[in-house]
This record gives structure tokens, C-alpha cells and sequence, in this order.
DNA sequence: CGGAGAATAGCACGATCGTTCTTTTATACT
DNA sequence: AGTATAAAAGAACGATCGTGCTATTCTCCG
């Protein structure tokens, strides 16, 4: 269970090993959690289906390792930027807007890995799913948080139930994603975010970037 | 091209082709439309593998004729009891309240059948990833044309753009499906069904079901 | 009710699926 | 530098994939 957490060497092994996630969640995205294949992944990574293989002892094991390299890419792409914001309303608005630049920079081909892997896995019960289920619950936990504290810093106008928020705000956000990666569609961006704006109660524009077509 | 369309006497092909597209929507909800494989269709309608290809050239075909059954099904499920309200914001509410109830009432067994499809087949460029896409474009295009009824008939407030309208009450109600399906949250009904209100500004609770939980 | 034509089953194909085993090659430590 | 060991490749398995072809069974009309 050798966790590499800045480990300074790591071995070979570990290397392939991150290659090998990485390009299985980008492959997750456009395929789907179950349509991902080992020969697929295989040809994408330039490796033999074996060599791959022995990386990890069953395909759910890749999937679910998977899951964990898109998880980090995700903290380090969207989290961590947007927690740089000073707390309240400015840190929420800062992680919506983290996330749709993340799908936009297109971090992962198929947009937001989590929003693909949750319809695809959506019906079939498993432990792929169950992580799936989490990894949804955590990101939605933390909207609601910093909903929370926007609301304790008296931001947010009288609607201000974190759930509820952290529910809409979700939504718009994940809207977005499914209309840019189905329709190209990058103004949906701009109605995500004035949608958001909107229920923010956002007056001053100068709160952060204004919202834009 | 024999469209079926109130045929008083269809054949026992037809019948068939039928039930087996309905199935395979069905399928496709759970598994995604590129998951669905013809020997677990064939399975599940205890037809041989032949058997069913025979009334699809390509697997292609099927898919398209899947979703074109499944549309079918949506308009029978949800357009139609909608469409029965009075023209405006009643209607518009009408549309959201029965694409949720044919959710909750698991018309597909996987939720909504193109919301899911739109994920799956979202990454794919070809015939049906375009299909697909032509009949999100259609739903939208509803949404945004009962939303411009309800502004003319000054139901609506001031923010009243309908195709951003239309944006925001599609995300609302295809997160109400994901959480549903995926958390078995049947709460997501109720946080739908009230920021819909909210947005909408509906302040007469009379003028549909109230929201709930 | 009998026969023409539609509907379905049986069977086989090459390809790819996930997985295991054995063998070869590359790495890393003393 | 040489060797123990880790990493990757090769080959093969049974199963299932999508898709044809041929044979059998059923349906409906005269």
C-alpha cells in the first residue's frame, strides 16, 4: 500500500503506474468507466495488455484506482486553486469558476470525470459505483460548506439553505459541462455562470470576474 | 419504412421490433447506449442472437431505432400529460412536475433515457452521438418555447431570457434525475421542484402542487 | 387447409474482452 | 559491476462481441 505522497525517487514502477491512471481517467471520460477496456488502454499507453496488467490485480482494481488518480487530479486542478480565495462568497464563486475552467481547458477530454462516471455507473450497483457515490457526496459536502460559510458571513440573501445551494449550484455547473462536451457549446459557460451570479444575489460585479454571454 | 402510426393491425414482426426496442432503451438507461450488446438484448427478450439481428441491419441501426423508441416513450410519458395544461407558466410547471414523475416512476429503469445517453455517447463523434444531440436540442427548444409563452403572458418576472430559462430548469431537473438514480435521493424531487418555483417566482402556491421536502 | 413468404433459430467467423502463466528485459542495491 | 528483483512482454485461455449465412418454424391469405 505504498501511498506516493512526495515520495522524492519514486521507483519505475510507481511512474508507469501514474501514466498508466492518468490516462486511464482522460480514456474514462470518452468511454465510460465499464467501456474502458484493458487493450484500449494498452495501445493508448504503448504497453502489452500484460505488462499493464500487472500493475493491477483485476480490472476493478484499475477502475477504482482510477477513480483515485481523477479524484487528485481534480483536488489539484479545482480544489486547490479555488480554495485560495478568501473565504465566503468569493471562494464559493471561485470553485464554480474552477470547475468549468477545468472542463473547459478540457483537464479531462470527456469534460468532468466524475459527472461522466456517475451517469455511467449510475444504474449498475458495485463498488465502482459506491466510489463513484462518494467521491459525489464529498464534492457536494464541500459546496455546502463553503455555501455555509458565505451564509455565516451574512453574504447571501434570505434563501439561504446550504443544501439547496449546494444542490442548484451543482447543477448549473454540471449543465454546463454536459452542454460543452455534447454541443461544443462554450456559451453555456456564461448562462452557468450568470445563472449562478444570480442566485448568489450578486450586485457588485467586481465580487470577481463578471459573468459574460 | 414502414412507419408504425396508428396501424390498426401490426404484424407479428412489427410487434416484435417493437417490444424489442423497448427493451433496448430500457438496456440502454442501465448499461449506456455503446454498453447495450445484442446477445444481452437477445437474453433479456429470450429471442436468439439472429433472431433479433434480422430486424436490424447493424448494430447501428438498433441504437437509432432505440432512440427513436425512446422518444417515442418521452412523448407518450411526459409531453403529452404536460401539453394538457393551460398554456403558460402552468404548462411550463406541468412539463418539469411529469419529466420528474417519469423519473421517480422509473419509465426507464436507469432515469432519464437521454440524459444518460447524452453522457455516454457525449465523447463519441457519429450518427449516434448526432441523434442524441438533435433530441436534447428538441427538449431545450420546448422548454425555451413554453418559457417565452409564459413571458408573454407576463408570468414571468423581469429576468425572463427563456433560453436561459430553459438552461437553468434542464440542469435542475436532469441533477434531480442523477441523484436519484445514482443515491436513490428522492429529496432531489422536492430541492428540484423548489428552485424551479423559485425561479420561476411563483408566489401563488396554488397554481400547481406545492414543493415539498 | 395448404402453400408462399415472413419471422426466427442455429451455427460459425474473426476480433476483442478480462485474466493467467511463463519468459525475457530492465532496474536498483552492495 | 554483478546480481537479486522488479517490470514488462509474449502467448494462450474461455467468453462474448458484432455480423453474416443457412435452415427451420410460424403466419397469414387464397
Amino acid at each position: 500500500m505504498g501511498v506516493t505522497v512526495g515520495n522524492a525517487t519514486p521507483t519505475k514502477g510507481e511512474r508507469t503506474r501514474e501514466a498508466i491512471l492518468d490516462e486511464a481517467a482522460r480514456l474514462a471520460t470518452v468511454d465510460g468507466l465499464e467501456g474502458l477496456s484493458v487493450g484500449q488502454l494498452a495501445r493508448a499507453t504503448g504497453m502489452s495488455k500484460s505488462g499493464l496488467y500487472a500493475h493491477f490485480g483485476s480490472k476493478l482494481d484499475l477502475q477504482l484506482a482510477a477513480i483515485e488518480a481523477a479524484r487528485q487530479t481534480f483536488v489539484d486542478e479545482v480544489l486547490i486553486p479555488a480554495l485560495h480565495a478568501p473565504r465566503g462568497i468569493e471562494r464559493l464563486l471561485a470553485l464554480c469558476e474552477a470547475f468549468l475552467s477545468h472542463v473547459e481547458r478540457r483537464v479531462f477530454p470527456g469534460g468532468c470525470f466524475f459527472a461522466a462516471a456517475a451517469v455511467d455507473v449510475g444504474a449498475r450497483p458495485g463498488p465502482v459505483r459506491d466510489a463513484i457515490i462518494e467521491q459525489r457526496r464529498s464534492w457536494l459536502t464541500l459546496l455546502e460548506r463553503l455555501a455555509g460559510e458565505a451564509a455565516e458571513l451574512g453574504q447571501l440573501g434570505s434563501t439561504a439553505d446550504p443544501a439547496q445551494l449546494a444542490f442548484e449550484l451543482q447543477a448549473l455547473l454540471v449543465a454546463a459541462n454536459t452542454s460543452f462536451i455534447l454541443q461544443g457549446d462554450a456559451s453555456a459557460f456564461g448562462r452557468a455562470l450568470a445563472a449562478v451570479h444570480a442566485r448568489l444575489q450578486i450586485t457588485d460585479p467586481a465580487a470577481t470576474s463578471p459573468p459574460r454571454t
